[in-house]
DNA sequence: CGACAAGTTGACCTTTTTCAAACTTGGTGG
DNA sequence: CCACCAAGTTTGAAAAAGGTCAACTTGTCG
């Protein structure tokens, strides 16, 4: 049961500040109820009352063009983002130089979870494509939390899901790895109720060969493998997954 | 500022279920008091009335043998666990029946928070030698985060300090994820306060290595070119650090 | 002492990287 | 509209890193 009178009390308060700031430009509040992402995204299914006083934290920034890099390694934490419409890259430039491509995210994820240890964000977030972004100010959604247990237990969720990620890391053939990926990203599109069997990856050759810690050379030659046996089609970034089993059998271990 | 007014009838209404139970036999409470992993654990430096509701969540379970598993893979999730002393292994035999090492754990680190989101544990936790492992209910303790902000800040830094955890990805030498590996070994038993030189690595070659994604014998011959070298001295698990720059070196934009 | 597990070493072989070069695209301006 | 450019992608051949297999050494514990 949700205590509805703090959570109204809280959303009074918001107003009232946002009152305040009327005569400076504030960026709109965000709209949960009609975004498509909201189910996947913080809110989950929240009552309506839990879902007004959740949305005056929120900061919705956007349409930001492709190669929009909303956080920069190294600056000061303070709010996690998440992903309203686009694709989003995670990447970061190691001491060599040398770029490291961390993840690729679809909306209604979150970016920056990880800095909250560090107060710094550790990696750069950069849109794919056209997009919008929510902001959500920790410290606020923090104390939220406090008085929405709904939302608490939520947060949590959302940091424990993030520890889930697949590594690719470990040391399985390339075509296990790449089958896993795609396996992966068609699952993720389903659960988004799009189609599982066709979708585009935002990310070029080159940044899916680092997600994967293989060269482009390599990827090339394993897609051209895969289309060979009659697994998958591709036309640039749009792929046609066209036999599950076989991308399953060959994911091995690293199946999702 | 604590709300010590509902820390106390927290810990009362512990007390009180721990008297109810009084004639069961029930595990005793943990003392963070006297627990030299403590400040790195759980409830960090936290005042007097705050620990003692803490402690009322805490269940102190050993010691146990070295080889002891306290947690396996797919039980269902309903606590995290504190190691009081010991070291942990974590590791997970994937459907192919090999056994993937994911981690190494030392004293006052967490094990578990990754099983909160499918609410069932995602790997085993052996411990390594004898040791004490503190068992911390999750609902219980997301339910004290509600009364005391503290700690739910304290959870959300620890959520987001494990996804820092170190990919030893396959596409950095060997030499690179074994020295990147040993500095990071030495910087956790430091910030323990114990010598960053010399101490003792609980894991077999042969789980350094699957650590690492390398084959023990490659790991073998690395800790050989690292001791002709002068890097390292190694007498089965214990290991000596002898020239740092070297090793920082070797480790590159992997280094912590 | 002896058996068994853990660790080491050497020879050989596979996978993946590296380097170099050709080839597609999509966008831009003439 | 088309040529051109740059970014991205594919291909081939050679090389290196690390894996595999098998023998061997060492340490451990009854």
């Amino acid at each position: 049961m949700e205590d509805l009178q703090s959570l109204h009390c809280w959303a009074e308060d918001f107003q009232r500040e946002i009152e305040q700031n009327a005569g400076r430009a504030r960026p709109r509040a965000a709209d949960c109820r009609t975004c498509h992402s909201a189910v996947l995204c913080i809110p989950g299914q929240a009552n309506p009352e839990a879902l007004t006083a959740f949305e005056c934290l929120v900061e919705q920034i956007g349409p930001l063009p492709a190669g929009s890099r909303y956080i920069s390694m190294g600056d000061p934490f303070d709010a996690v983002y998440a992903i309203k419409s686009g694709q989003v890259k995670t990447s970061r430039v190691d001491t060599d130089g040398n770029e490291e491509v961390l993840g690729l995210h679809l909306p209604g994820e979150l970016v920056g979870l990880d800095a909250l240890a560090g107060s710094r964000y550790r990696c750069d977030a950069t849109l794919l494509d056209t997009g919008m972004i929510c902001r959500v100010s920790f410290p606020r959604v923090a104390d939220l939390a406090l008085v929405w247990p709904t939302l608490q237990g939520r947060l949590f969720q959302l940091f424990s899901a993030a520890l889930q990620t697949r590594r690719y890391s470990v040391d399985h053939p390339v075509e296990m790895r790449l089958a896993a990926f795609l396996l992966d990203l068609s699952g993720r599109w389903k659960q988004r109720g799009f189609s599982a069997t066709e979708f585009t990856i935002g990310l070029p050759r080159q940044d899916i060969a680092r997600l994967l810690a293989m060269r482009k050379e390599t990827m090339s030659r394993v897609f051209a493998r895969f289309e060979e046996q009659g697994f998958v089609r591709t036309d640039r970034k749009h792929v046609t997954l066209l036999d599950f089993d076989a991308l399953r059998r060959q994911a091995g271990p690293l199946a999702p």
